[in-house]
DNA sequence: CGAGCGAATGCCACTCAGTGGCATAAAGGA
DNA sequence: TCCTTTATGCCACTGAGTGGCATTCGCTCG
């Protein structure tokens, strides 16, 4: 029969995770393009074939602590108190309680690596922009579902926001945070770009004295 | 000598234009994944040696234009007024005016199949996806240079919601409009996108009663 | 403690996107 | 007409990703 049996689960997972250190320490040293899945799954001894049962590319390993968190955002969602407050009050809430999910120090050290190869490899960013988008996708479908939401863009323009106020939080995480990168770090940097979304909205331009 | 020369260069846009038309026909009839980029080639009788010194990618020959489209907004960016306008309005206007001149019906109809495309083949989604976020980056610093901005992350933000806007409005005119396409449709709808963005922020979410 | 079952893996051959190098043809200028 | 510049074609190659099939390994039941 099929029962759940730990010790297939646990090598599979073992592998699986061996698939993404290596991939991210690869990518790390030698650049994205400059490791062929010959050399990555060589080192991890397995085979191509086997790479693809788990991951479905290239781009797709160097992201998977990002998957992690989304997925967990995604359970978030079905679980939040949704009382009366702002829609975006509400997500942001969701992504903090997912970060504290997934927050443990190795988590953080592998999204950083992540985030950093993403900022330099054109390939894993569109990746990233999509997935983000598609993610967004499902969270449209079960917000509709818990909550009484008006039937027009406004609901998916406030998801896009929420998606544009991580990246930049991420972004600049990536980029300066310190050695071991922390996820209170991240946090702090999510709600700040949250909070100056508003303000965002409403900057004014004035035009540089030497511009015409 | 080096002067540019009207015959070589209608040509050199004869052959683009050529392969631009073929490929959106080809992918809109059997899939974006139907189609081999040999196929493309031969259809077009150009080596597929030459389609890469014009095109990038696959997915980019599909994307041509929207290319056009965010190529001219860079453009006005650089010559619009910069009155001390909302950021935001700014770039609207920015866009609409983009908009106008590749106005023309040829441009309407083949941005139309491009953004179906884009729909319902995730690599073009992603491709486009990244080269929104791309040019955003250089419009980012355009406005930099002709504008006093603080140096925070509103600005990006700021960018990041037009495009999350003009997506929105994108993915609707592409999916519902009439045949032929028209500008002033996809004008419209993005004008009312982005005067949804105030209210997505603010938005407010009851739950529905049969929800816990 | 085996036998047998199903899941996971390995191996091999294949398609196709994308690249580099070099020879060739087509334009433009003198 | 000659000569330079520039676009193109051809060929061989790498590397990502896929399908099919045999094999092995963990599991369960007798």
């Amino acid at each position: 029969m099929t029962t759940a049996s730990p010790l297939r689960e646990r090598k599979k997972q073992r592998t699986r995770q061996a698939l993404i250190d290596t991939a991210l320490r690869l990518f790390s040293s030698r650049g994205f393009g400059g490791v062929t899945l010959d050399e990555l799954c060589e080192e991890v001894e397995v085979s191509k074939r086997t790479f693809f049962r788990y991951f479905t590319g290239k781009e797709d390993v160097a992201m998977a602590p990002l998957h992690d968190m989304w997925r967990a955002f995604l359970e978030e969602l079905e679980t939040i108190p949704a009382d009366g407050r702002p829609l975006m009050e509400l997500m942001e809430a969701t992504l903090l309680a997912a970060l504290e999910r997934v927050a443990d120090p190795a988590w953080a050290g592998r999204a950083a690596l992540s985030y950093r190869l993403s900022q330099e490899t054109s390939s894993m960013d569109a990746y990233n922009l999509h997935f983000c988008e598609s993610t967004l996708g499902t969270v449209m479908e079960v917000l509709h579902r818990r909550l009484d939401l008006p039937d027009d863009p406004r609901t998916r323009l406030a998801g896009d926001m929420l998606v544009a106020a991580w990246r930049v939080a991420a972004g600049g995480w990536a980029a300066e945070a310190g050695d071991p990168p922390s996820v209170p770090d991240l946090a702090a940097r999510f709600h700040a770009a949250v909070a100056a979304l508003p303000g965002s909205l409403t900057l004014t331009a004035d035009p540089r004295p030497e511009d015409r």
